[in-house]
RNA sequence: GGGCAGUUGGCUGAGCAGCAAAGGCAUCAGACUGUAAAUCUGACGGGUUCUACCCUUCGCAGGUGCAAGUCCUGCACUGCCCA
């Protein structure tokens, strides 16, 4: 089980300072979640990743099952000892591999749309995601999705009941109801029919849980008000422990955080929200100040594999050549261990060798940079500035 | 001194009569938000009225051909072998 307390309301946003208490230890929030699919921080050791200031972490159900599969968790004694990471963790359901694996991969897009809506192919459009249409590789039924592995192509099912015994066998502290992360191209029909779905998946997943493992439902709806007020409802008035954010957020640059707030009006106060798979650093700054707590994102781990760094300067991209010049750290103001000893010019070469190395270094920076970014605006709303 | 092989855009390396010239690397730009991702996309001789056209390129100088990076001659340089 866990608890949470809230430290701080914040009069100058929805913002808050809280203490989310687990069997594995504390974690103030707002807090970042980084992202440990295959139950671990690509590239870094937990000792490594626990260096960079985080607190939580968050692995994945779908990728697990997959690889090595929840027995071998199971019989190491659960994903903490296993991944050798002492303090909290959650798992997510397998809802976003739904979309990761089946629309989001068909039309090639991302869980924030860029392209405008339209239904014009030939005009630069997306297609629209019709009441009944399929995606290629899955099939999406209302008792669960039939996959197909992108490891060797064997099918598989996930449904809500198979999504909550694996993570019961996994293991984490927190875990999430299995859901669909309903595809941003989807029309008003299809998201409410998937809508209803999620909502009967919530249901089920509280019906199975039968471990002491905090559940999170998880709300629904795309970007309309209606639908969003509608899920945040009804996921709210069943009893879980906390509550995940999902889907889209608009096209990039929207109204994210008025969406945000459609959502967080409707749940309860006491309980601790979770915006799954957001953000960059403005989204994260906005978000918190929308009232979330909890927010999980692949960007500073996944943008160090591309050579990036975050930095109080921007993002920088060190496989540039000009990089091998630079004897400076990645960025000045930071004090990570990586800023510490090591140079953009080292750092630059590394990256143009090929060499993994690199990617650790960059990973190592990205999450204590972001973690650092969060902590600051922890700091500010106990200041009472945000 | 003689014989053979070779000289292609930043590098590498195809092409052996219809080419601004395959691949790869490098470079530059773009993408990436609950990780199918150490990935993907685009540009990469120059110019313009840029789904098209023009100009300049394949060691150098000539020649043959409607047409030459591609064939011929000479020269220069490089590598290997023989003296």
């Amino acid at each position: 089980m866990i608890s949470f307390k809230i430290l701080k309301k914040s009069k100058e946003s929805n913002a808050r300072i809280g203490f989310l208490e687990t069997s594995h230890g504390v974690v103030e929030t707002p807090c970042l979640v980084p992202v440990a699919t295959q139950a671990v921080v690509k590239t870094l050791t937990s000792e490594e990743a626990s260096e960079t200031r985080s607190q939580i972490l968050i692995s994945n159900t779908f990728h697990l099952h997959l690889k090595p599969g929840e027995k071998v968790l199971e019989k190491s004694g659960g994903i903490h000892k296993f991944m050798n990471w002492k303090r909290p963790i959650m798992t997510d359901s397998g809802g976003f591999q739904v979309f990761s694996l089946g629309f989001g991969r068909d039309f090639g897009i991302g869980k924030v749309l860029k392209s405008s809506i339209n239904n014009n192919p030939q005009a630069g459009g997306k297609k629209v995601i019709q009441e009944g249409d399929q995606p290629q590789k899955i099939k999406i039924t209302q008792d669960g999705v039939y996959f197909q592995s992108p490891i060797d192509g064997s099918k598989l099912f996930l449904g809500p009941k198979e999504s909550i015994k694996i993570q019961e066998k996994i293991g984490a502290d927190i875990i999430f109801s299995f859901d669909e992360c309903t595809p941003p191209l989807a029309s008003y029909e299809y998201t409410k029919k998937s809508l209803i779905k999620t909502h009967n998946w919530a249901k089920s997943c509280l019906d199975i849980k039968k471990t002491n493992q905090a559940l999170f439902g998880i709300v629904q709806g795309g970007r309309h008000k209606d639908l969003r007020h509608e899920s945040a409802k009804f996921i709210s008035a069943l009893p879980f422990d906390g509550f995940g954010i999902g889907g889209e957020f608009g096209k990039e640059g929207n109204k994210m955080s008025e969406m945000i707030e459609w959502v967080v009006d409707e749940l309860p106060e006491k309980k601790p929200r979770h915006l799954l798979g957001i953000g960059y650093l403005k989204d994260i700054e906005m978000a918190i100040k929308s009232g979330i707590d909890l927010f999980d994102c692949t960007v500073p781990t996944h943008y160090a594999r591309r050579g990036i760094a975050f930095t109080s300067e921007g993002k920088l991209d060190l496989k540039q050549i000009n990089f091998l010049k630079k004897r400076e750290p990645l960025d000045k103001e930071c004090v990570c261990n990586v800023c510490l000893v090591y140079k953009k010019d080292y750092v630059s070469h590394l990256l143009r060798a090929g060499e993994l190395t690199a990617f650790k270094l960059l990973t190592f920076h990205n999450l204590y940079y972001f973690n650092n970014f969060v902590e600051n605006i922890r700091t500010k709303i106990k200041k009472g500035e945000i």
